[in-house]
DNA sequence: TGCTGTACTGTATATAACAACAGCCAAAGG
DNA sequence: CCTTTGGCTGTTGTTATATACAGTACAGCA
């Protein structure tokens, strides 16, 4: 695993640290100690020079000494990757974080919360290709021909997505495939994102 | 066009401008007027205050008055994203360039250099759908098999690349289309580089 | 010829920002 | 009970940084 989840923060410090990641992303530059303080409403720019400290001790930034907007965030910014789903586990738990890409979620639209790494070639029609990454807005709604990230009990499958009433149709797009029929009065079905992009690196290897 | 380049600048003031660029992309904050000066061998801080005045003036640059590090590029960080070639035209020209595209050029390897916006269903065999975007790595050099942007004269073109002698077969990932066949004897052939990655955005359109 | 813009040196100053020190209060843990 | 940790207030010294002002040199322009 690339990137190492920072997990002892408190709320408080997790608050801290999104605020940050925050400053990056709108003015991109990290906040000053008194920027915090005035928006966490602190009456002490100490008080966020604490936190910082905190979260500096925990790994989750480093603080450049004596340097004007010195906050440096340890994880990168960008979309989490998501791999082969461990049969039962929620499918955004830390466990199923392969990596961070640097990605700017805003690049799609709807704008996209995880990736997917698709294995398999039963999307292959619709030119999404073994290896390929898939960008996933997370969602449980879906409307007819849109592919989608479902769960039926503990597997995941990418497919596009049909509703007939009850029925579901999770149609592949490789004529070696046969849809997968699902009731959803008998089965639980569970959408957990559409797909709204597509990346492929690695074409070189 | 969305992103308006800064064409008035001075040689020095392009250099400023890149070096900024740099400091973002490699430490994540814009640098002080002494890292500017300290960088160029300035004896002065005010020569690179005056710098920043001009490329202010000249919109390349805004200054957050009374911030620390308050220099915010006003183009966006990315890759440029080329269109339709207008015929004759270098492929990387200004006037080619529809936009930018927040994209990490490292997320690929060897790394991107620009971003090709593909036209038509030649290379659909290969998951490259029309509307596609292709990140490209900047070359003149390809090797059998792999996806290069090749000039025939004034028509720019992604095919698969085959070379036999002095004989080159630009392979389309489509039976619906013939190989187009090259004599680099009569003909001028010029790779301008090749595919290192795939995004596609708008998958919802 | 004088004017303007670029590209600097050199000095000075206000303030933005970091960072240390001294406390206070509440909750958690041995 | 005492100690530690989190989460703050309040104050202060030092450094980092922005920015104004005065000047020099040179090149292009009208």
């Amino acid at each position: 695993m690339k990137s190492s989840p920072v997990t002892n923060l408190t709320p408080r410090q997790s608050e801290i640290l999104a605020f940050i990641r925050n400053s990056v992303e709108v003015f991109s530059v990290p906040p000053t100690r008194a920027e915090i303080a005035s928006a966490f409403g602190f009456a002490s720019a100490n008080a966020a020079e604490d936190h910082l400290r905190a979260l500096a001790r925990k790994g989750a930034i480093t603080l450049e000494s004596g340097s004007a907007r010195g906050i440096r965030l340890v994880e990168q910014l960008g979309l989490p990757l998501i791999g082969t789903v461990a049969a039962g586990s929620p499918i955004l738990a830390i466990e199923n974080r392969l990596d961070t890409m640097r990605v700017d979620p805003a690049l799609f639209s709807p704008r996209a919360d995880f990736l997917l790494r698709v294995r398999g070639l039963s999307m292959i029609d619709a030119g999404i290709l073994d290896g390929d990454v898939l960008a996933i807005h997370s969602t449980s709604e879906a409307t007819n021909g849109q592919i989608v990230v479902a769960r039926i009990g503990d597997e995941v499958t990418v497919k596009r997505f049909k509703r007939r009433g009850a029925m579901v149709e999770l149609i592949a797009e490789n004529k070696d495939f046969k849809p997968i029929l699902v009731n959803t009065r008998n089965e639980t079905l569970t959408i957990e994102g559409i797909a709204v992009g597509l990346i492929r690196d690695g074409m070189m290897r």
